[in-house]
DNA sequence: CTGAAAGCGCTAACAT
DNA sequence: ATGTTAGCGCTTTCAG
């Protein structure tokens, strides 16, 4: 059955009913001090009119939007405009968020054609908590939400006063070196993604690389670290044709993420080297791409599904005034498939 | 300066100052009938203050949210979690309805853990238009929504009642096929999407596919059609072994999508069939693969940036009571690569 | 050009 | 268990 469209407020309801609009209420928000008849025959007659109830009218007096900000800035990592993670991590999160009776909105830096800093549009719309997805963390307007009393959490990226949750990286990184260790290789190269501490991966996975090098008794070379400008596949190719130049030729490759991948393979081809027979290849996202690459690539997948979930998780921990620790770590996985040989 | 977190209000402003709550709320939203220095007064202190109006009140008054809600569905395309597509389109039209003062909200299909459908929820925030990106056509809920007033754009998805922007499908099919042709093909295949009509693309490329056949002449012969089941890599490989199978073997394939395209590309591969010298193929999206392939795949670019941004000034239309066309077509870009050969 | 009064739809605090 | 009163912050008449 479909409604009119004007609207219907609790008075309608009271006045079919016979009672007074706070009864409806408190039979509308499932209240305890109302008799079990009454809300039984106010909840008939909101479903019938089709009471939708109004969020401005509820938001004003209660002080609460249920509606949590997303700080979402397209893309400063030249990927270009596809990147794979974040819409996958803004699902989850949202699905899970939703559950628990919140919505997502987009927090804009301007307000029809006047300035508002992202704090004044957090106020603006009382969120009543904000989600930062890959921002840039030495944005002042950012800085100045997360240095705010608004409950913020922030994926990916690592800002100083918040909650973060990313996933692992030292840890995989470390078992990357050892991996290919057991392989039988020694001497072993880094790909790094940028190191201007945007997002925490690019550092942390080049600790893991040293890391994963002193475990194994290898000795640190910056000969076989290169790092690459951007984390895209024009750079992965550039570092790699940079690597070749030099003297030591390493028979395995660390690569920060599969999209420079893409382009180091690229530079292999290019440099008439066959993978796995003349290098081994190991990489850090598992996208699409990577199951379909020739050969198909060896990789650890982050779970984007889990680093959503988990943001909601302190999300609501932080609503209902817990602590939630500064770095939370979401394991990601080995997944083996042929670009890397035993020798 | 960093200011309280207590609420400033227009009669914080209106005691200051001296003037009256309605006063200032003329001066904040810039009204004419208001003195050049009383104006000015009032918003300097407003900006001492730091206020920030609030949109709470301010929509239940004025019955105007500001919001644009968005409907989007999570892949139901099976292409995994990583569509490339739909998080550009969103961002530019984000960025283009922002400018004008509209936030974007995604609309949840349930609220605190109660059931409301999507309808009711866009009432619940009074959103003033919605966008719909790759949702279910055949959904009842988003259905109910595109026959409410509810102002509704959709993005990908042809739906009935409202309007639909799309990339350009039928030409460029049609061109797709002439271009092969122009390099001297004469069996050229089609590996189609599903034809199940969640989305336009897969029965329009058919289509045009066809066209392009009958425009030089060439026979349909249904052998040198395999449509796959979904929209992904695992699928464009079936639907290649599946058309290897068959007795006529084509020069070239016109394959629906660049993920698809993955998938035909290692079938081939299994098959011994190099590219382009065994056969040639053409593709459509250019995705971020694309120039990266082995060898790098010619297809068209879908420019997902017009794409949104033609949605947003279709919703502004919509918004200002304009009529706007049912189906409005981005061009799309042929990028040569080296996936086709002259024979 | 400015202000007084009223009201948007809802709920909190109290009284009954 | 239900109703009365008041008020959230803002804007819209309409009077002056």
């Amino acid at each position: 059955m479909y409604h009119s469209t004007v609207m219907v407020t609790i008075y309608d309801i009271a006045k079919i009913t016979g009672y007074s609009a706070p009864t409806v209420s408190k039979a509308l928000n499932n209240q305890s001090d109302i008799g079990q008849k009454t809300k039984e025959k106010i909840l008939q007659v909101a479903k019938d009119l089709g009471y939708v109830p109004n969020s401005s009218a509820k938001g004003l007096v209660t002080r609460k939007s249920w509606l949590i900000g997303l700080i979402y800035e397209e893309d400063d990592m030249g990927v270009g405009i596809e990147h794979p993670l974040f819409a996958s991590i803004i699902n989850a999160f949202k699905q899970d968020m939703e559950a628990t009776g919140y919505e997502l909105i987009f927090i804009a830096r301007n307000l029809g054609g006047r300035r508002m800093s992202l704090l004044e549009h957090c106020r603006y719309r009382h969120v009543d908590g904000v989600l930062i997805v890959n921002s840039d963390a030495k944005d002042t307007e950012v800085l100045e939400v997360t240095q705010s009393d608004v409950p913020c959490i922030s994926s990916n990226i690592v800002f100083p006063d918040i909650s973060t949750v990313t996933s692992e990286n030292i840890r995989p990184s470390v078992e990357a070196v050892q991996y290919l260790y057991s392989l039988g290789h020694r001497s072993i190269a880094h790909i790094a993604g940028p190191q201007n501490s945007i997002a925490a991966a690019g550092y942390e996975r080049l600790e893991g690389y040293k890391a994963g090098l002193i475990s194994r008794k290898l000795p640190l070379r910056d000969e076989l670290i290169v790092v690459a400008d951007f984390w895209n596949g024009q750079s992965g190719y550039k570092a790699m044709m940079e690597l070749w130049k030099r003297d030591e030729k390493p028979t395995a490759i660390f690569c920060a993420s599969d999209i420079m991948a893409m382009g180091v393979m690229n530079a292999c081809r290019d440099l008439g080297l066959s993978i796995p027979q003349d290098i081994s290849i190991i990489s850090f996202d598992d996208n699409l791409w990577a199951s379909f690459a020739h050969p198909p690539l060896t990789t650890f997948r982050q779970d984007r599904q889990a680093i959503g979930k988990k943001a909601a998780e302190m999300m609501k921990q932080l609503l209902s005034g817990e602590k939630v620790p500064p770095r939370v770590l979401v394991p990601v996985q080995l997944i083996e498939r042929d670009s890397c040989r035993k020798i």
